[in-house]
RNA sequence: UCCUGCGUAGCUCAGUGGUAGAGCGGGUGACUGUUAAUCACUAGGUCGUUGGUUCGAAACCAACCGCAGGAGCCA
């Protein structure tokens, strides 16, 4: 009868020594005695390795023991002790080792730091460094934590489709859905013949927004999460062009109501990783962003502010703090001035509505004073935008109006027109990019290294 | 798409006109309850590619390729 293996999580938290245990996992540095090896062992369950004396006595010490390089897989049976050594307070002896695969000389990993950029090359064999272990971990649990607040709320998780039909919004440049020729489709090319296999031209979805509108419509308070694809040629740390995210959407909601669920969501993701991540955490604190904790101790703690995006204007304009592009009235706030907004002037996360109609998309609500709409966006100190939301336009006409002031045909949208035609509602919601906030809460700064596999313009390896 | 910067050993880098270097990693050996172990020896390079300037180019010039950062777009 084989023990159970444990992992090394569970061991490093050990009460009480234990005559017998079993880990398996990877080599991640051996220190070789002369009579005994030191092997540190990680199996991702944390970020720490469990020490593991290997006797020379062991069977197979010479022949499979000592050659043993960084990224080996092997398996150990022996006894938790308390450790001799300084550095750890367990630590295993072993009985028996099964090596299960010897990692060959040029396994590209060092103990010592490797650049971002060297490490994204080998995006198979990133996620054993400690660095990406941490990120991987903690996405995990940013995703569980997002499925609780919602759940809790008793908001309905709803799968909206990634091959979509609708030119939606046009929430930017879409990636097109074909066929391809040949048994393997190795060739790329468009299959023969006029048809479109969806029998119209189809897409990878740029939001769930529209079909999240629907469902809120009927089940209330409803919310997406799940990938999404943008054709963009970005070139910058915070742009994918495939990412995921979040979209909840209410029904009898008004904008007020949808930033504070906003507001709320980033604080209990905060506040979640900080109670269940803070292993994870103290690295990206050490060697990723020094002023990390400070940082989400401050969310956690202090409330968010709200201007208008008028007020926001008169701030900027009377901050003489000179911008590359000027600010104006009507116009997009550029990066630096969110930036400004969110790092210097308040120092903490902003939330800036009622921005001019002119400059947001023909969903988003008319206000009374027939100028703004009733957008949001919440920006947070070295990230910028990461929620991004509205009120929707509930009233039939008005949305006629806009989509025909932007030159959307109403066939198109007609399903969408339809939930103002019967029985409609007010109703508000927003998306939070998963990355970005992934982001916020570790302090690493490009989206790519946050993405197990990112996707940009001119690369899709792995 | 635009602007800027960078491509030298597996990795991180030094080398600014005179013919290729270090540390880490790898190999071999020694030593040690070690822990980014230590010490000695050793292998490893078409200096991104192509063309040009020069007696001579890793270095200077041009084009191209690749990567990174910033802008726009946005999550």
């Amino acid at each position: 009868m084989t023990t159970k293996r444990s992992m090394v999580k569970s061991l490093l938290a050990a009460e009480e020594a234990s005559s017998q245990v079993r880990v398996q996992g990877w080599v991640r540095t051996k220190r070789d005695s002369k009579a005994f090896s030191f092997v540190e062992i990680n199996d991702g369950s944390c970020l720490a390795n469990i020490q593991v004396i290997v006797d020379a006595t062991v069977p197979g010490y010479e022949a499979s023991i000592l050659p043993l390089r960084t990224g080996a897989s092997l398996e150990v049976e022996g006894g938790l002790v308390e450790s001799q050594g300084k550095g750890q307070k367990w630590e295993m002896v072993a009985k028996s080792v099964i090596v299960h695969g010897q990692a060959d000389e040029d396994y590209p990993l060092q103990k010592k730091g490797h650049k971002a950029e060297f490490l994204r090359s080998i995006a198979h064999l990133r996620p054993r460094s400690n660095l990406f272990g941490c990120v991987f971990r903690v996405r995990s649990r940013l995703a569980y934590a997002v499925h609780q607040f919602f759940q809790q709320r008793d908001f309905v998780n709803v799968h909206t489709p990634i091959i979509t039909a609708s030119d939606c919004e046009g929430a930017g440049e879409m990636f097109q859905v074909k066929t391809v020729s040949g048994e393997s489709g190795q060739e790329g090319q468009a299959k023969n013949g006029e048809e479109e296999f969806f029998g119209k031209p189809a897409f990878l979805t740029v939001s769930g927004q529209l079909e999240g509108e629907t469902f809120a419509c009927a089940l209330s308070n409803i919310y997406t999460f799940g990938p999404t694809f943008r054709a963009e040629n970005s070139h910058t740390t915070r742009h994918a062009s495939e990412f995921w995210m979040i979209e909840p959407e209410m029904a009898f909601c008004d904008l007020e109501a949808d930033m504070s669920l906003a507001e709320e969501l980033v604080k209990y993701l905060v506040c979640d990783v900080l109670e269940n991540c803070a292993e994870d955490l103290e690295l990206f604190g050490k060697f990723v962003d020094k002023g990390l904790m400070e940082r989400l101790h401050f969310v956690r703690d202090r409330s968010f502010e709200r201007v208008t995006y008028t007020e926001a204007v008169d701030l900027l304009l009377a901050s003489e703090q000179k911008f590359e592009f000027p600010v104006e009235y009507g116009a997009n706030l550029q990066s630096e001035h969110e930036r400004y907004l969110t790092e210097q002037h308040f120092k903490c996360p902003v939330t800036v509505y009622n921005y001019p109609k002119e400059i947001k998309p023909f969903y988003m609500r008319l206000n009374d004073d027939d100028k703004t709409v009733a957008a949001m966006d919440l920006l947070v100190p070295g990230i910028g935008e990461i929620v991004g939301g509205s009120q929707r336009e509930e009233r039939l006409e008005i949305l006629r109006g806009n989509m025909e002031r932007e030159g959307l045909a109403e066939e198109e949208y007609w399903w969408y027109v339809d939930l103002r035609r019967y029985g409609t509602v007010p109703h508000a919601g927003f998306g939070l990019g998963f990355e970005r906030m992934l982001m916020f809460v570790t302090g690493v700064a490009n989206i790519r290294d946050v993405i197990p596999f990112p996707r940009v313009p001119g690369w899709a390896e792995f």
